[in-house]
DNA sequence: GCGACAG
DNA sequence: ATCTTGTCGC
């Protein structure tokens, strides 16, 4: 199995990935509505990490967005590219996440990735980065707020509030999928309005908190990571 | 300086 | 993200 290796001109450090957010945020669009949920096809991207062999592996999972059935599955196994660091996630996993993306034979539709769009220190979290890198609409759905405050919303399904930055700007929102579950983190990435990334992730996650693509891409990474170990 | 901090 | 048993609930 090849394993895909951290491209030469990648950052190599903290200033000059905050360089490359500085560059790249300019290419984002924000005033596309995106395309209609539950139409059509939704890709679920996902990652899964072997920090003992510095090694991450990535899942893309096409659904048909109006049945929720799997189209299409593919799977890349690469070297960590970037150390964490809150509000560089992008870096480490991005160049993996690409070549799982490009092996797909099917065009990926709307992207869904675990993490922030806009919702981020710099307004340039990971599923804003790929959305660039890539053109297509992405979206961006996180299990905790990170460092942004939201209100309180309803307790059912489909209750949400707005996603706060410190100045005051929406940069997302806390949205409920499942009636008395935490909510979820719905940010724009690329090309998609809020109102639709909201929609989507609500008819994605119609049975559990979380949406089926994520469910789906997390499964597979998993799988492909131990996959890698057992192949060494 | 210290703590918080997507995955 | 990842390390991990049993346990409460539908």
């Amino acid at each position: 199995m090849m394993i895909i290796e951290t491209p030469p001109d990648w950052p190599a450090d903290e200033p000059a990935a905050l360089a490359v957010q500085d560059e790249l945020r300019t290419r984002v669009v924000l005033d596309e509505p995106g395309p209609p949920p539950a139409t059509g096809l939704v890709t679920g991207v996902d990652v899964a990490y072997d920090d003992e062999r510095d090694v991450v592996a990535a899942a893309a999972v096409v659904l048909d967005a109006a049945t929720l059935t799997v189209v299409e599955e593919a799977t890349a196994v690469g070297r960590v590219a970037f150390p964490y660091i809150p509000g560089l996630l992008a870096f480490r996993e991005i160049p993996t996440v690409l070549a799982a993306l490009e092996s797909l034979t099917a065009d990926p539709g709307l992207v869904v990735c675990d993490g922030y769009g806009r919702a981020h220190p710099r307004r340039f979290g990971l599923a804003a980065h790929l959305g660039v890198l890539t053109g297509l609409p992405v979206i961006g759905v996180a299990k905790n707020p990170f460092v942004f405050s939201y209100g309180e919303l309803g307790p059912h399904r489909g209750d949400f509030a707005p996603l706060l930055a410190d100045d005051g700007e929406e940069v997302g929102r806390a949205l409920r999928t499942q009636d008395g579950v935490k909510p979820l983190f719905v940010s724009v990435g690329h090309r998609v309005s809020l109102e639709g990334a909201c929609a989507h992730t609500l008819h994605l996650a119609s049975r559990y908190r979380l949406p089926e693509t994520t469910r789906r891409a997390d499964r597979l990474c998993r799988i492909a990571l131990e996959q890698a170990k057992a192949g060494t």
